[in-house]
DNA sequence: CGGGCGATTTGACGTGCATCAATCCGGCCA
DNA sequence: TGGCCGGATTGATGCACGTCAAATCGCCCG
């Protein structure tokens, strides 16, 4: 059960980490980092696995590298709720308490860099400057998971549609950005199933398809596939979601605005 | 605006705080309890009145010691939503940050210990165990607030009211027992106005009336007044809200949760 | 004690969306 | 190439809950 036994000596090589510069082991200092590759490795999880089960030990942390994991709680009758989803560079798991209170499953086939949790903690008592880190990105997933409260509280089916469309727009386009391809077509993956997507937006497979292909008649968005879309018109969409640009930003976890604060921690080493 | 202007010298009395033993404060060591103090103000502030605007500056960060405070989001059309509220005890703003997200204000009248941010965020450079007790309270909120992704996504609005009047039912009895009252009679109050709590719970007043009305007739609960009310049968309602009595304890923010963490902080003074 | 005003309750009605069910589509393997 | 099967689409139906409106209940102030 407890998947992340790493064992002192092994470790992970981070020169070509895909997410080298957004993850949180990127802001601990060269010290840090030794220490925490030590206790890391990379793992990968086909869709669907289990990656901490929903009432079980809290054994380790981790961030994905490649894939999307989905955070899930049950209730005893059955029903099943997405309550998060977790992207490259984002750290998941939980510190500091020994058991979970949600599960991780893998989205789709993923790849996911796992720490043992204690010798995780070991690393955030020894290096205050990767606590602090990791405080920031939980700040941020906070900020995120209270704009879906508004998302699940305030809007229609449709317009939670249209905000997930452009949240996933704006992150592909960043990604594409970042490792210097061309971004212009805006073209916006699902990559999870339907029917993740479904219990995430808190409405069933049936209304978002009637919606994506509303859209798709409107000439808003193209649909390639059944889960590949593009979209054709932004601003339209924007118009359509009812949130400001603003709001959608608070989606990105690890964007750059934990990052830039003036006067402010960019601790040692790692580039 | 920046109302936490505390000039060095002036503040607060800590010895006879009413959330003395639960608050972020009591975790700092005898030093950086001094420098907060130093750089905190009590303040009181009437039902409804602005503590922070929701698209502002994030000027100082606070604790409530008594009342409630509601977390909210407006959106262009002017909808707005309740995205959370915070209790006594519990830490509220945004440190590291110097724009806010959404707005707090007062759901009823209350008393709140500000701190200048970024003097907060200097006693948090300084000592490092008071970044550790902010980062698991965060952490806690988080796991609320995901409980409450479940509540606004899979929970019908009956669910959800029973939920809410579980949760409010074991804060007060907390509460009472904290400060060695009797708690038998549990009596829970809904403390904030009607049109708060239907925000807050994703729907209408008058969905929010008849459900209360149908536990009442059904004999789950009685209703005192329109905002009090005594949990007469808690099996019941326990059954009727769907969710693990373990859920319900997420959504208490300060609770023993974060604290009993074996082999861990329990840091410098503070008793 | 009486009048007035906001908040709550109750009722009637309409609809957005879940539910159920049938059809369709695409990938996989023989 | 053809048949199968899980997922996606499309349609028909029902209901939970939002909306609008009227009635009632407090509470404050004269």
């Amino acid at each position: 059960m407890t998947a992340g036994n790493a064992v002192p000596g092994e470790g992970v090589q981070c020169e070509h980490c895909a997410v080298r510069s957004r993850a949180l082991c990127a802001s601990a200092g060269h010290e840090g980092q030794r220490e925490l590759r030590r206790w890391s490795r990379i793992r990968r999880v086909a869709a669907d696995e289990t990656v901490l089960p929903e009432h079980g030990e809290s054994g380790f942390v981790g961030t994905v590298v490649a894939g999307a994991l989905r955070q899930v709680k049950t209730m005893p009758d059955g029903r099943e709720q997405v309550v998060g989803l977790v992207f490259p560079g984002e750290f998941f798991g939980r510190p500091f308490r020994a058991r979970t209170d949600f599960g991780y499953e893998a989205a789709i086939d993923s790849e996911i860099c796992v720490t043992e949790r204690l010798a995780f903690e070991a690393v955030l008592r020894r290096h205050p400057e990767v606590e602090h880190q990791l405080l920031l990105q939980t700040m941020n997933e906070l900020a995120a998971a209270r704009e879906r409260s508004l998302l699940l509280g305030s809007l229609d089916t449709l317009e939670r549609v249209a905000t997930y469309l452009l949240v996933m727009s704006a992150r592909r386009e960043q990604m594409l950005s970042r490792i210097g391809q061309d971004p212009r077509l805006e073209v916006a993956a699902s990559l999870i199933s339907r029917r993740d997507l479904a219990s995430y937006l808190g409405t069933t497979i049936e209304t978002i398809s009637r919606h994506v292909h509303h859209l798709s008649r409107g000439g808003v968005i193209r649909i390639i596939d059944s889960s590949h879309f593009e979209v054709l018109d932004h601003q339209r969409l924007l118009a359509i979601s009812g949130v400001t640009h603003d709001d959608l930003r608070l989606f990105d976890v690890v964007g750059e605005s934990a990052a830039a604060e003036p006067g402010h921690a960019r601790p040692a080493g790692a580039a």
